[in-house]
Order: C-alpha cells, then sequence, then structure tokens
RNA sequence: GGGCGAAUAGCUCAGCGGUUAGAGCGCCUGCUUUACACGCAGGAAGUCACAGGUUCGAAUCCUGUUUCGCCCACCA
C-alpha cells in the first residue's frame, strides 16, 4: 500500500520470503520516522507504554506476545488518526541483572564481596554495555512500530529522579518508613524479599514430635516435658515459648512453668494463646518469633524476645551451639539425630506442607527479622482500590478486576529494601552524630539535622518494582510537568501478561494514583500465558517444546509468529503454540503476497485504487458488499480487544471470499477498466486492515 | 480454606438464546486450472463433559456433579 524502497520492476518471488522483506521495510520505516509520535494538538493520543524487558534480556514468547498486541493496537490507532505513541524501554531487573553477574564472577573464581561494591556495579554496567540493547534489536525484527527516539531505561536519571522524588514525598507522609520486621530471606541471594517474590509450593516434608523437658522436673504424673510438633527442628534454637491453648486439658495448670531447650538447655516459659490449634500436633506449639512470621506476632503479644539463630547464608549462628556453622538443611537432619540419641525425639510423621521459594533463585525462603524499609500501601490502596471499582480504569477481561479487589483489599505492607547493589540506591542518609534521618532527592551535604557531614548512605536497593511502579509517568519526564506528561498521560492501553497484574499493574496504579492523583491508563488488557501443545509451560531447559521467536521469525517470518500469537487466544487466556500453526499462518502471509502478485501481473499500472464511482458488475458488488462487512467487523472486534476474532474474519474473508471467489471468477481475457480499479480498491484495502497484525507482508 | 478459568470434530480453538454447530491443522478423493502445491475443487468426521432446571426453542442461561489447570491464604 506504500511505495516500498525497492524497486517494484524486481521479479516477485513465488513464495514470499520473509526475512528479504522484513529487515529492508524495518529500516526504512524507522529512517522515515513514521514511528515517531509528538505532542500533537490537532490529533488525540494513543498512548501505549511498552513493559520494559529486561535490559540484558534475550526475547522470548511472552515478549514477542506482548510486542504483537501492542503493535496491532498501536498500527491500527495511527491509521485512524490518533497520534500513536507506543513507548519503548528497559528495566535493570535489580535481583535478576545482579544474579547473572555474580555468577559470572563465580565462574572466575570472584564474588561481588571480593571486588567490592563500587567495581562490582561497574561490572554490571559493562555487562548492559555489551548485552543491553540486544532485546531492542529483536523487537525490531518483530516489527514493533514504537517510538525509538524515546526509549528509557529505568536507571536514566528521569526515572531515578522519579523514585527518589517518589521515595521522599511518601518518607515525608509516613508512609514509607524502616522498621525491624519479619521479612522473606533468601540465603543464596542473601537478601530480604516481598511477599510476592517468594512462590510457595506444596512439598513433603515431616512433622517432628520434640519434648521439652521442664525445667524444675517430672510432674507428678510422670510427664517429663512438653512435647511441640514442629516441620523445622532447626527453628528451636530460636524459641522464646511453647504456647498451649488455654482451655488445653491436656496443659492444664502448666502455663507459667519453664522448658528447657534440648542441646542447648536454655530455659523458656509456657503461656497461654488463644491461636494455638487444639487439635493439630500435639497442641503445644513451640513459639520461634525470629523464624515465623504467625510466632513473630504472637511474641509481639506477649513481649516475647526474639532470638535470631540464622547468619545471612543460611548456616546456623551461635544461638545454635555445638551446630553452628552448620548449613540449615543439613543442621536439620544432624539435629533430628542427636534428639533422637538423646530421646527426645517423641515421633516423626509424614506432613507434606507449602514451603516457600525464592523466586529468582529457587532456594527455600527463610523468614527473619531484621531492619528493613516499608511502604504502608493500605492508604493508597483505598485510592486504587476506587479506579477500577469507579471504572477510571477498567481491567480486560473483566473477571480480573474481583482478583485485583481482592488482593488490594487484604494488601500488607511492602518490603522494598534489598541487601544488593544493582538498583536504584535508598535515598536515605544516617548520621554519625545524630539519630536524624536525612531523606532527600539530592545527594545532601550533611546531616539535616544536626548539619553534621559525618553522614553515610543506607547501603540498600530499593526493589526493581518500585521503579516498575512509576513507568506510565516517569518515562513522559515526571516529576517535571512536561508537555509530554500533559498530553499523554494517562496511556490509553496497559497491555501485559496475568502473572504481574499484581507485582506490576496493581503497584503502578497504588503509586500514580497516589503521587498523581490520576490513573496510570485507562485500560488493562491482560494476556495468557504461551504454553507448548499439550499445555505445559514452555521452559527453556526443554528443547522439544520450546519454540524461540528469533528462530521462528526466521523460519516462518515475523507476521507468521505475530499472527500465531494472536490467533486463537483472547485476553487473560494461555495460548499453545506449536510449529503447525505457525506454518498455518506463514501461509497465510504467502497467500497475500500471492495475491498481490496477481493483482500486479493483471492490472495496468497506475489504476485507481479508489472505489469506482458506479460498480455494474454483480460479482464486485457482492465483494464489496462483503468486503464493508469485514472492515465493520473488524473495527467492531477491535474495540472490544478480541483480536483472534479479526484475524479469523480478515482471514476468511480475504482467502475464502476474496480468493477463492472473486479472483477465480475475475480470470478473463477481457478486462474492464472497472474490473481492475474495483481489484485495486479491494486489495489496497484489505492491506490496509491487515496492517496492524502483518505489518511487513501488508507492506 | 477462599477465588478463577477450561471441558465443542483426531489436534488447537471460534460460536455464548433462534434455521441442517464452524475455522485452521490433520485425514480421504480428485486436480502441474495462465497468483500461490505454503495452492485449487470436493469429502468424511461432533449424543457441544455429565445430571437436572428455565424457555416455544439451550453448546449458549440457572443449579449441581466430575475431570484438568491457575491464583490467593499465617495449614506449627
Amino acid at each position: 500500500m506504500t511505495t516500498t524502497p525497492s524497486s517494484p520492476r524486481e521479479p516477485l518471488s513465488k513464495v514470499y520470503e520473509a526475512p528479504a522483506v522484513e529487515e529492508r521495510l524495518y529500516r526504512w520505516w524507522e529512517e522515515s520516522g513514521f514511528f515517531r509520535a509528538k505532542v500533537n494538538p490537532d490529533r488525540k493520543p494513543f498512548t501505549i507504554i511498552m513493559p520494559p524487558p529486561n535490559v540484558t534480556g534475550q526475547l522470548h514468547l511472552g515478549h514477542a506476545m506482548t510486542a504483537a498486541i501492542e503493535d496491532a493496537l498501536t498500527r491500527y490507532h495511527r491509521m485512524k488518526g490518533f497520534e500513536a505513541l507506543w513507548l519503548p524501554g528497559t528495566d535493570h531487573a535489580g535481583i535478576a541483572t545482579q544474579m547473572v553477574v555474580e555468577r559470572e564472577l563465580a565462574k572466575e573464581g570472584s564474588s561481588r564481596h571480593d571486588i567490592g561494591r563500587e567495581a562490582f556495579i561497574k561490572r554490571v554496567w559493562e555487562w548492559v554495555g555489551t548485552y543491553g540493547g540486544i532485546i531492542e534489536d529483536q523487537l525490531r525484527r518483530l516489527g514493533a512500530s514504537c517510538d525509538w527516539s524515546r526509549k528509557t531505561f529505568t536507571l536514566d536519571e528521569g526515572p531515578s529522579l522519579a523514585v527518589r522524588t517518589t521515595f521522599k514525598r511518601l518518607y515525608d507522609k509516613g508512609l514509607i518508613y524502616r522498621g525491624e520486621r519479619i521479612t522473606n530471606w533468601c540465603v543464596t541471594c542473601r537478601t530480604a524479599l516481598s511477599d510476592l517474590e517468594v512462590d510457595h509450593a506444596e512439598e513433603p516434608g515431616a512433622l517432628y514430635k520434640i519434648c521439652y523437658a521442664f525445667e524444675d522436673g517430672p510432674l507428678p504424673d510422670g510427664r517429663t516435658g512438653l512435647v511441640v510438633a514442629t516441620t523445622r527442628p532447626e527453628t528451636l534454637f530460636g524459641d522464646t515459648a511453647v504456647a498451649v491453648h488455654p482451655d488445653d486439658p491436656r496443659y492444664a495448670g502448666l502455663v507459667g512453668k519453664r522448658v528447657l531447650l534440648p542441646v542447648t538447655g536454655r530455659s523458656i516459659p509456657v503461656i497461654a494463646d488463644e491461636a494455638v490449634a487444639l487439635d493439630f500436633g500435639t497442641g503445644a506449639l513451640k513459639i520461634t518469633p525470629g523464624h515465623d512470621p504467625n510466632d513473630f506476632e504472637t511474641g509481639e503479644r506477649h513481649h516475647l524476645p526474639i532470638v535470631n539463630i540464622l547468619n545471612p547464608d543460611g548456616t546456623l549462628n551461635e544461638q545454635a551451639g555445638p551446630f553452628a556453622g552448620q548449613e540449615r538443611l543439613a543442621a536439620r537432619v544432624a539435629l533430628v539425630a542427636r534428639l533422637e540419641a538423646d530421646g527426645l525425639l517423641e515421633g516423626v510423621t509424614e506432613h507434606p506442607h507449602s514451603v516457600g521459594h525464592c523466586q529468582r533463585s529457587g532456594d527455600i525462603v527463610e523468614p527473619i527479622v531484621s531492619a528493613q524499609w516499608f511502604v504502608a500501601v493500605s492508604p493508597l490502596a483505598e485510592r486504587a482500590l476506587a479506579a477500577v471499582r469507579d471504572g477510571r480504569t477498567r481491567i480486560v477481561p473483566e473477571r480480573f478486576e474481583k482478583v485485583y479487589a481482592n488482593w488490594m483489599e487484604n494488601i500488607r505492607d511492602w518490603c522494598i529494601s534489598r541487601q544488593l547493589w544493582w538498583g536504584h540506591r535508598i535515598p536515605v542518609w544516617y548520621c554519625a552524630d545524630c539519630d536524624h534521618v536525612t531523606v532527600s532527592i539530592e545527594d545532601p551535604a550533611g546531616c539535616e539535622g544536626c548539619g553534621s557531614a559525618y553522614i553515610t548512605q543506607d547501603e540498600d536497593v530499593l526493589d526493581t518494582w518500585f521503579s516498575s511502579g512509576l513507568w506510565p509517568h516517569s518515562t513522559l519526564g515526571w516529576p517535571a510537568q512536561t508537555a509530554d506528561l500533559d498530553y499523554f498521560y494517562p496511556s490509553t492501553v496497559m497491555e501485559t501478561g496475568y502473572d504481574i497484574l499484581f507485582f506490576w499493574v496493581a503497584r503502578m496504579i497504588l503509586m500514580t494514583t497516589y503521587m498523581i492523583g490520576e490513573v496510570p491508563f485507562q485500560t488493562v488488557y491482560l494476556h495468557g500465558l504461551v504454553r507448548t501443545r499439550d499445555g505445559r509451560k514452555m521452559s527453556k531447559s526443554d528443547p522439544t517444546t520450546a519454540i524461540d521467536p528469533l528462530e521462528s521469525i526466521a523460519d516462518y517470518g515475523a507476521d507468521a509468529l505475530r499472527l500465531a500469537l494472536i490467533l486463537g487466544t483472547g485476553p487473560g487466556q494461555d495460548l499453545r503454540l506449536y510449529p503447525e500453526k505457525l506454518e498455518a499462518c506463514r501461509r497465510f502471509a504467502n497467500k497475500i503476497w500471492n495475491a498481490g502478485r496477481y493483482i500486479l501481473m493483471t492490472i495496468p499500472p497506475g489504476t485507481p485504487i479508489t472505489p469506482p464511482q458506479e460498480v455494474r458488475s454483480e460479482l464486485a458488488q457482492w465483494l464489496l458488499h462483503g468486503l464493508d462487512q469485514t472492515v465493520r467487523n473488524v473495527q467492531g472486534s477491535l474495540s472490544a480487544y478480541r483480536l483472534s476474532e479479526v484475524i479469523d474474519a480478515l482471514r476468511g474473508f480475504f482467502w475464502g471470499e476474496f480468493c477463492d471467489w472473486y479472483l477465480e471468477m475475475d480470470k478473463k481475457p477481457e478486462r474492464s477498466p472497472e474490473d481492475n480499479q474495483v481489484l485495486a480498491y479491494a486489495y489496497t484495502t484489505l492491506l490496509k486492515v491487515l496492517h496492524p497484525y502483518v505489518p511487513f507482508v501488508t507492506e
């Protein structure tokens, strides 16, 4: 439909050679500035801020699906006369990127602690220099029509300023605080994690019944101690009480007595607490406030001390007596053997239970008490909840609005500090000379309290998702009041996978409704996951089923891949992808190509592509009527975000009616100018409506 | 323990109140028909998971059941 830079005289191949076409076309598009968007009061804006992939990441099918959908929406609106901005960017991906570089260091026999913070961060930047930007070129190969002149990185100056400004304002309002709380700790990554970064899985385990001897000797009835039940025996070194239910007849009169921990012999009290279940285990519950979230709360109710038994690397500390230095899981085994030898192990029963794992390293997460920074999200949640409830932000498919509301209503404070080096460093300074904590957007010269120059910045960085939460406005210049922000914000659609509804979408709504007082986007479109033909999650480690989008582009063409990622799925629905599907889509691209080839060979050059004034042929009338109907259907389906339906309708009409009927009937020796014009008009119209989905082959 | 999704042709999915239930792939039968064999013409193939109910009419709405999958939750 547009004049391509190549010579139209060169013979067209019988088979559509996607790779030969794609690179040339993309370069032309980009160099011509077709994807640039600017503030334009004469047009209505259409904005999509791209979910930023990891800066050093590789394109996977999830990205490809995101790109296919967002590009289709963007190109459609651009064609409809909107000022369409699709703003790309990348994420520093704190924990993920840091771990990759740490693994590299490990290969060299080094570690981040060996080389120090400054050298390590330099090393990560080098890594970003080498691998950053790869994903951008991969998105280009898909045909993504984003405005590269606006690409943003979460660690750029703008977003960094947005991070510090947000931190400062929330802190000043008392909505960011530092506290000693029980949090999730990954001993592999050696950092705290938010609740969302912990994946729970049901696993086989055991319930160990362990006897804690009474301090002042056996009871008159002969009982020598209290038997507690636990799945994590090694945590007993951190116990500071044993709790029983106040109404439990088995333990009547024992509250207030003291028992001795096995091995170390530390004395702890027996307390009464209603939260203890009468029908679980032995009815006596060991209380470990330092290493169990429930026990932490019980401990607060009873003002129990907190004993930490773990070193940051997951080995037991001196609290474990002879077990000090042992890795926690090894210590469990050794301790059980010791308890058995000491005659304190009263039984072991199988007990499958849910175990939390670090999303990144897969290691078992340990609850520990430490000083961390938190966002008090409840006050923000009210606005975020209202935004969706009153329809200022709509979620597609709608059922996720309930999921969203349920999460918001039960939201808990968000741990945002990470003991990592790669990320936005927390803008907080501690003073050596007074207790004042200086929180500042700019690096301060001294303590804001006493003026002392002896201040040190908090060592930690922020959760990656903190900066992601500001993405819709930080990419447009906020906190500066820019024309871009005024014009393009709030964005029209936020399109992403349902798997990051809480991680990202909810956080964006939380942060922006509070900071800006306006929703970040009008519509959230959530796509599903890409799966194998038999419904399994596609993983790179399983090459028999994994499909690499880049290989697919090479083998089938970007258009075919894009079609395959949209066809046969809808919002919130998982998609099964397999080679035959890609083949089928490639055939459609080939069909479009060959229909065009036929028309170019048939009609004289210069045939107008406008609709003919008068259509006499009944066949042509039938075609144009169907065409009109199809275009209408496409627009209807699109406005309801039913992209698969669009392709179905287009393929059905293009192939089944236009090609199989009209083109076949049209083959005749004598052609009228009207015949030619109908052909030219119908084909170019079809190319236009197809273009958002298959940009290369329709160009 | 709560919540959600899926169940329609061999496979992947449309259809979501109205005549004989559709598509793509696969399968079968013909076709080197002057765009395309990544094609064309034709064909076989479905008690729409099950049981009730609402309705003149149900794959489609309601209730329950079963099977798969997912999410959330502090199950010592």
